[in-house]
Parts: structure tokens; sequence; C-alpha cells
DNA sequence: TCAAGCTAAATTGTCGACAACCGACAATCG
DNA sequence: CGATTGTCGGTTGTCGACAATTTAGCTTGA
């Protein structure tokens, strides 16, 4: 029963301690335990986890090429903050990505490889967004447009999304209610499936550029919201 | 002479020995000294340098998050191998970047801010084209390429950017002969300036795709060549 | 009261050491 | 002779320790 087919077992991944540091440290990012400025001591966070500093340290360098830590030399490491500019920067880069990614996943003739999926995620937003489930929509939303960038077959525009979409996870999860109306949100989605179905590049990108343009503007708007409350309290 | 323009000494930078051993490192990546595929084990440049592992650790993680090194769990780093198809990608995500950088500068009015520096930047290719000084003239070419993206006023374009450059510029110093005429491609930089001066955001877009698209090809394709050749040797 | 200066505690940068692990070669068995 | 198993050198992952630096609290002085 077992010559080659299904290996019995998985490769049991054991570079453990630093990858799941930084797994545990980029959930407490993301679900806002721990807030931009927030101090991330590497001996605090290898006392909390009872090893030693060399896998925190790790783990740190780890979230701060992903952008979600900054390190100050002899200083440490810290929950970046973002300023609504920079938000805006990061929302301007991923739609430079994705509208290509769009128009090439169009040029190459992968559509038809992937609507399904994409088609039963925008039911699983539709889904969520009648629960209230707004951070696990964001989730799936994000997962949506990953596989249009992932199918563009170009790795370094799905390398340089990953990276951006961590980032703009960790913003909204900031922000209380990210969208007015997540059922609208959720099935505008099927604007971009037409728009790629319609085999016209720039239709594609179209449909990008307006889809990001307004989660940009609602998301960024916001947040400028948001700084402004804080500039009063402070 | 030098009241504030010129600082005389850095703040010697005292994260050093890191930072120190990551530029060593791309150094020796960037002008071919060690070939992609190359092991990098930490111990025996922590042997060479005298120094611990850890700081060599620390610069190779920093290689590893702009892309000149990879890390294999339990193996340790090797300079990243980089195929024709990722060049390509990596191409085609600069152009994105830049093309809407370079519209960005046109429509917040920085030209006139950067031309002068650009037409200087201009002449040391030139200078350089002419004395056979490929590699240097390369990392002009970046650089001003760099500061129409860094006018661009959009951080995180500039830090993708970043990232990029350096990859093609390791990946440029494996080729022999990247341009058969420095000169105009030197040269040919002025016909960006014009874009730039036209004011019109549309014009700048297209002189950079076809810019960025003329090396490319060039760049893409000497590096086909050369995959074939090692395929054949091998 | 508050600012500046100083001391002590905490934290980072670096080090050397040890165990776990990988890859290659030698030994063993069929 | 081929394949599996055991062994060995070298490397990485992790640890605890120490010195340099930063931070926080306390004292001092105006």
């Amino acid at each position: 029963m077992s010559s080659k087919s299904e290996p019995l077992f998985q490769p049991l991944a054991r570079d453990a301690l630093s990858q799941r540091i930084a797994k545990m440290l980029t959930d407490a990012i993301v679900s806002g335990k721990l807030k931009p400025g927030d101090r991330v001591a590497e001996s605090v966070i290898a006392r909390e986890f009872g090893v030693s500093r060399a896998p925190v340290r790790e783990a740190a360098r780890l979230l701060e090429s992903a952008g979600l830590l900054v390190s100050h030399a002899n200083r440490g490491f810290f929950v970046r903050t973002i300023d609504a500019e920079d938000l805006d920067s990061l929302y301007e880069l991923r739609l430079c990505i994705e509208r290509e990614a769009a128009a090439r996943v169009v040029r190459e003739g992968r559509v038809a490889g992937i609507i399904d999926q994409l088609r039963a995620q925008i039911e699983d937003m539709v889904g969520m967004s009648e629960e209230n489930q707004l951070i696990l929509q964001i989730g799936v939303d994000l997962q949506f447009h990953r596989l249009i960038v992932e199918s563009s077959g170009n790795r370094r525009f799905l390398a340089a999304f990953d990276k951006l979409a961590s980032e703009i996870q960790a913003c909204t999860a900031m922000i209380e209610t990210v969208f007015d109306e997540p059922g609208l949100v959720a099935r505008n989605h099927y604007l971009i499936i037409d728009a790629l179905l319609s085999g016209d590049q720039d239709e594609a990108r179209a449909a990008l550029d307006y889809h990001i343009g307004v989660a940009r503007e609602t998301v960024v708007g916001r947040f400028r919201k948001l700084e402004a409350e804080e500039a009063g309290t402070r």
C-alpha cells in the first residue's frame, strides 16, 4: 500500500524555536496585543518563553524584514509605527503590483485555472461579513488578492505582495470598524472577476485600480481620523 | 569650507560589526567574488573576520532579507542563485515601481529639484563609459534611477527599489559585457530627462517603459545565453 | 517645583561552549 | 556487487556569561 505515492509522514518541521516565536509575535502584533511603538525587549520575551535570547533575536529580525518590527542600534526592537502617509504609500505600491499582476494573469490565460477558487473565496467573505467576522474576512480578502498575484507567475510580485499584505493586515487590525458595509465590500470582488473574465488586460487593470483605490481611501481615511484623535488626546 | 555640508567624521556607527560584515559580504557578492550557489558558512566567515558567529549570523540574515543570500534550515547560508526567469520578474517589478514613481515625480512637480543632479549623473556615466568602467557606470546608473524613485516621495517605492537594485547589481556583475555600447546606454538617459521635463505623466511612464524594457531585454538576454552555456558545460 | 547630574538596574552586542543535526564516507549484510 | 546502516568531521541552533550601552530612578541644586 505504500510504495511511494503517499509519504505517510510529513517532514516534521523542526526549525521550531525561532519560527514558532516569530509566529507568536506576529499574532500578538496583528491581533493588536502589541501596539505600534511598544518595546519588544528580547530579554523580556526570552524570559517569558523560557528560552535564550538567540532564537528571540532571530525571530525579531525575521519580523523586522517583514516590516512588523523596527530595530534601533543598541536600543532593541519596537513594534513598527506607521503613519497614514506611509499606509497610503503602501497601498500605492500594492496597486502598482496588483494591477500588473492581474494584467499578466489575463495575458497568460491563467484566469480559468483560478476562477473557481476566487468565487469560493468571495462566498467565504460574504459569509463572514454576515457573521461580522471582520478580521477573518480581511484575511480571506487578502488571500483572494494573493491568489491573483500568485498566478501571475511573477515570483517577485508575489514576494513583494506578501510583505505588503502582512503590514496591511497589521494596520487594519488597529482599526475597529474597517468598512461600514462589509457585505458590499465582499461582493465587490465579483467586479474583479468580471474584469478578469473579459480577457482585456486594461479592463483588469481598471478593475483593480478602482477596487484598491476604494480600499485605500477607506482605510487610509480611517487611519487619518485615528491619528487625529490620538493627536488630540496626547 | 565645512560648516555642515560635509561632517568630516561619520558618527562612527557602533552597530559596527554586523553592519560592516554585511557590507563586506555584499561587496563580495556584487563584485562576483562569491558566486551564486556558493556556501557562506557562518563559522568560516567568523573565523576569517576574527569575530564570533553572532554578528556574522546577523549580517547574513540582513543579506537574506535583501535577497542576496538564502538560508536552508540546519544547513546555513548560500549565495542566492537566480535564473533568467527570476531576473525577468525582477525587471518587471522594477518597471512597475519606477514608472509610477516617475509619474509621481512629474505629478508633484519635483522634477526641477533633481534635474541638475540627474544631468550630472548622466555626465558621470558617459565619462565612465569612455573609460570602460562598466561596473562603476552601472552603479551610477542605478543611482540615477534611485534618485527618481526617491523624489517620488513614496517611501515604499524607495524601499522596494533598493531591494531590487542590489539584486540587479549582483546579477549584472556576473555578466562580462552587459552592454555593447555603454556610451549609448548612458546618453539614453537624456530621453528620460526630456520626458520628465515634458510635464506629462504618461510620457514619463512611456520613457521608463522603453528604457527599462531595453535594459530588461539586454540583460535578461545575456543571462539566458549564460545559462545555456552553463547547461552545456555541465 | 523643576532641571540637571549621577548612580543603579536593565538591556543589548558579542563571545565561547555544547548538543543536535547534516552530509559523506566506511562498514556491514544480503 | 548493491543497498542499508553506522560513524565521523563539520556546521548550525541554542545557551549562559560578560562588557558596553542605554534607561530609569534618585539625588542635588537652583
